[in-house]
DNA sequence: TACATATATGCACATGTATTCATATATTCA
DNA sequence: TGAATATATGAATACATGTGCATATATGTA
């Protein structure tokens, strides 16, 4: 935990950690395919495959935007046979996506 | 207004003008300098130069984010003299930084 | 008008990033 | 073991992006 202190410098300037995990979870969320693959998985758990047909994208595009949401731990998955089922796994970051998503759909 | 059918084929899949208008959203908030900004500009208005002291960042730096920053509707500003004051302009978009930066502080 | 101050802008450059192709790996089943 | 299917990975490439320098613009003041 962090002192009463340094939480308040962070008020006019943020540590550089913090600045970091801040801007790679944006990041995520900065890339057209990113959305469209969180927003799918949003809903329901999909193969490779799956969301590689259904948004029409190439299954190497996939599975490399999979990995970069995988490192950051927004998507997890489970294996069946050779098929793996992704799906959400950070319902805070889901939840700025939908907020966002309907803010711009409304508006 | 859009149709209930039209809303209901977003679940699967985004317009492209929503998915641009988010993407861009986000992009804005994935740039550690532009975080800093706007986190200095949460808490009150500031001049360039000001905010170029106050994070020790080049004038041109600031001035080149500011004005992406404005493109998006994210801050304005008012002028007194020479001197332009910097404030936030999107509370939504405010709100969705500062919730961010205070799950990556607090957990 | 001349000068000082504050900010904006254009260009160049280095770095980062998304996509694709080709291929490797992993699992299942006959 | 060999074939078939699903996914991951590495390299190459084209494109986007952040920053800094130099300079332009704009406002105020003597």
């Amino acid at each position: 935990m962090k002192s009463d202190e340094s939480v308040e410098n962070e008020i006019n300037d943020l540590d550089e950690e913090t600045l970091f995990v801040v801007s790679q979870t944006f990041k995520a969320l900065s890339d057209p395919t990113r959305i469209r693959i969180l927003h799918l998985l949003c809903t329901r758990e999909q193969s490779v495959n799956q969301i590689a047909e259904t948004l029409n994208l190439r299954q190497s595009t996939v599975s490399h935007q999979l990995r970069f949401l995988k490192n950051l731990r927004l998507v997890k998955y489970r294996r069946e046979g050779t098929t793996l089922f992704y799906s959400n796994d950070d319902e805070h970051v889901m939840g700025i996506l939908s907020q966002t998503i309907n803010h711009a759909l409304h508006h």
